[in-house]
DNA sequence: CCGTAAATTCAAACTTTTTCCAACTAACTA
DNA sequence: TAGTTAGTTGGAAAAAGTTTGAATTTACGG
């Protein structure tokens, strides 16, 4: 049969936890540990924080999701296939702004070819200040 | 008398400590906190890590100093007037390489035209992977 | 030299993440 | 379907990093 479950096929087990991490991870966008755990908690209330992280770092390894670091605090997960964009990180206010990969491709070709050095700028927050906090 | 400490000049009092701890990140360069007490500590056993947390923050305040977020881990701090490149960190092997800021002008150019997101890339990491990993 | 506000120390509390281990269970096999 | 086993979970406790409060000490303007 074709459709194996989408966990099956990276290996891994399918449990309840499991399942429940991804789908929060997916709901939510952006999102801490603690998100999580709160989210997958409204439905399913025993759920272990640590098996939140070891999930979130099981998910990683196989690529379903991946995270960035916003800042102080924690790291922030997001289901991998939504990483399209790129976070602008207002320093000021807080708030978490997109924008499309393009507005730095040129930077990323520029780090490529002058230093070699690989990047995936939606895996990492841009700092800054965002329009309604620079006024 | 012209030459006032720096310290005064920006209204702060000039302790050892103080002194010792804004030497220190000169010196180090990209450091931690714990790294900096550890430096402070070389000649100066006595200091508390909570005077290094309290003088880096207030350092930061006045604008001596600033601090990035390199990853996992703790914030990164370094003298202010050394910031005129930006962080290559390797997710790989983990190491911290430079670039002048102008291989990002443009980049920082389209956030601020399109987005009015003022960014100072030199403030935070960039993530990837380093042309020695990418082999 | 004094008084005062600022800074330091020390200890304890906190937050976030990781580790350990016993109990459990998903998935494979016969 | 029952048995087996390796991967997973829950819970507690340990790390790691940072913050806070109270008491003491110190810098420095008057």
């Amino acid at each position: 049969m074709a459709d194996k479950h989408e966990l099956h096929e990276k290996g891994l087990r399918l449990t309840p936890q499991r399942e429940l991490v991804l789908s929060a991870v997916r709901t939510l966008g952006h999102a801490t540990p603690e998100d999580i755990a709160a989210k997958v908690r409204e439905t399913h209330p025993g759920i272990n924080l640590s098996t939140v992280y070891r999930n979130l770092e099981t998910l990683e390894n196989v690529g379903l999701v991946q995270h960035t670091h916003l800042g102080h605090g924690g790291a922030t997960y997001h289901a991998a296939e939504e990483l399209t964009h790129l976070h602008l990180v207002c320093g000021t206010c807080g708030s978490v702004g997109d924008a499309p990969i393009d507005v730095a491709a040129n930077f990323v070709q520029n780090l490529s070819d002058d230093y070699g050095f690989r990047t995936d700028v939606t895996h990492f927050a841009i700092y800054g200040t965002c329009a309604a906090c620079v006024k």
